[in-house]
DNA sequence: TTCGTATTACGATGAATGTCGTATTTCGAT
DNA sequence: ATCGAAATACGACATTCATCGTAATACGAA
């Protein structure tokens, strides 16, 4: 019944937003989320590795800023912090999904 | 050595020029290229690492297409690939630019 | 309460990465 | 022809990172 560590607005850095987008698996999961409904459960998304792995993949995007995520019974809800990360570095993640999309156009 | 390999524009990818600027030191060249002379030597970036370090770094920088060198006796002039990435990425560049000097005004 | 589902925590492992030192190459200048 | 400066190549090392398996936790449902 925990709550989630989330960084503050003025605490998200541009290194830990890329550091975290390097990662085409977490870019997967950003790209669900900012294409699908706001609020999404972890195990809506198909990711081809271990339970675990994908914990650790949501904990760095939850760290670095990009996601939040908060209990709703067993389940994790997350979702983009798309204002917060627009207020720190403006299109910064627009583009980049833009760029995502145009590469990788059928995989959502 | 007198040519260096450079990707071709289609060759470009969005998760190379992603890890290549998830390094602060990178991005810092990268910047600095922005930010002054289209084609700068790399004794001119004042980098707090080996020599061997640095020529790791603008490898990096050049295999994910980001900057293109050239020989000039014994110096190399980098440059960046500003439109090759605009074609490829539109605004990454510029926006990551633009969070990284937001975030650090004055060191350049 | 007991069970099952969703997810985390922990510990281990192999690969990738940033760093360095040393040796080497290239080229201009002396 | 030799020297020095610019930069690379190579090999080594420590750290980080993505991955996994297993065990544990929280919660809803039966």
């Amino acid at each position: 019944m925990r709550e989630f560590e989330h960084p503050e607005p003025s605490e998200i850095t541009l290194d830990g937003v890329l550091a975290a987008l390097a990662d085409p698996l977490r870019r997967s999961i950003i790209r669900q989320l900012a294409d699908g409904p706001a609020e999404q459960r972890c195990s809506r998304f198909a990711l081809p590795v271990a339970p675990s792995t994908r914990t650790h993949h949501f904990r760095v995007l939850r760290e670095a800023g990009l996601i939040s995520q908060r209990y709703q019974g067993t389940a994790i809800l997350s979702s983009l912090r798309s204002d917060d990360l627009n207020a720190r570095a403006p299109g910064v993640l627009d583009t980049i999904l833009a760029a995502e999309r145009r590469e990788h156009p059928a995989s959502a």
